[in-house]
DNA sequence: ATCAGCATGTAAGGCGTTACATGATTCA
DNA sequence: TGAATCATGTAACGCCTTACATGCTGAT
């Protein structure tokens, strides 16, 4: 396992249900957990190279019928004992990089329309990321019954909740800077 | 101007306002910033010594009364035009990285104790987190008629309000989590 | 005397993004 | 016929973290 490159433990935790290409990984970190967490082509290749030479994960049917090859990858016992492990273990970096707010606490250097102009674009792109968890949440009602997505579920409220803080705040903001000389 | 290196312009907002030491400029980064931003000295001396080959900063008074010396960089005016150009520009890239996500999502591969044990885990780092900056607030009430200080203001409360939306959150996963078999 | 804080930097190594390269299939 | 999607990978480049290297000052 390499140190500090964690695409390795997602996408162990997505091979924990179901034997997946490098493709189709991608396709998954796009959906819901790239609200969390992104990867690609670059990073994720790669990562399963890595793996499959060191045994975490091994190549399945090559299923080659007529078209490119395709490969599916499987998650070993060490894969799986890497992925609990990691799950058990307390640490957990929580790295969160906002240039919205960057440029807010910066916003002295500039009048006020222009911080302004930057709450606005940012509560526009909130709202078209939270109709985009709701329809998410909408879904994953309808199956709450099976115990994985209980934690999706989990995952896409978290979202939800944080996103509807955020357009609290862009409502205050506003109100704050608008009633504000200069 | 690198491309991607956006630690070049939080150094440029905090030498808008004065001139600053490298070190000066890591300990202003490390206080409420550090919330939204991260920097290393590895990170700030060479970005410094780029943007001075490039004359978007300047050293002032090397100041070496005795000591060892102590080099106070003071931003130019290209310097300044370009963090205005940077306010000005609606792209804002706000990259989160959540691990205690990840393992709530593929919290499934382990029983919900591990899911649990987690998020209390969470919730003990964001009380400790939101004391901080709930003082952070308080001091910045008292001076909140000097323009500045308006936008350390909102960048505070933006920290606050999503912390508080987190703290809730747990309260609702601890609670389904709990009440379901397994 | 010793430890924490002040102060500046370099070096190695790792990770990630972006672009490039290639080619098949399916649908309009 | 052309565009989008499927599918796998590599290469360059850049950025950041971590550790290392050095040495002074002030407080206990």
């Amino acid at each position: 396992m390499a140190k500090d490159r964690k695409i390795d433990l997602v996408i162990l935790g997505l091979l924990f249900h179901e034997d997946l290409t490098g493709y189709d990984i991608k396709k998954r970190i796009d959906g819901a957990i790239s609200f969390f967490w992104k990867g690609s082509f670059g990073n994720i290749y790669p990562s399963l190279s890595d793996m499959e030479k060191n045994g975490f994960v091994e190549k399945r049917r090559a299923e080659t019928k007529g078209r490119r090859e395709k490969i599916l990858y499987h998650i070993t016992e060490k894969g799986s004992d890497a992925l609990k492990e990691w799950l058990n273990t307390e640490q957990a970096a929580n790295d969160l990089k906002y240039e919205t707010l960057l440029k807010l606490y910066f916003g002295g250097a500039e009048d006020k329309s222009t911080a302004l102009e930057n709450i606005r674009y940012f509560e526009e792109r909130v709202k078209a990321d939270l109709a985009v968890l709701k329809g998410y949440r909408e879904s994953l009602e309808k199956v709450l019954d099976r115990q994985d997505h209980v934690y999706y579920y989990l995952t896409v409220t978290f979202g939800i909740d944080t996103y509807e803080a955020y357009l609290k705040w862009c409502g205050k903001a506003k109100k704050m800077l608008g009633g504000m000389k200069g």
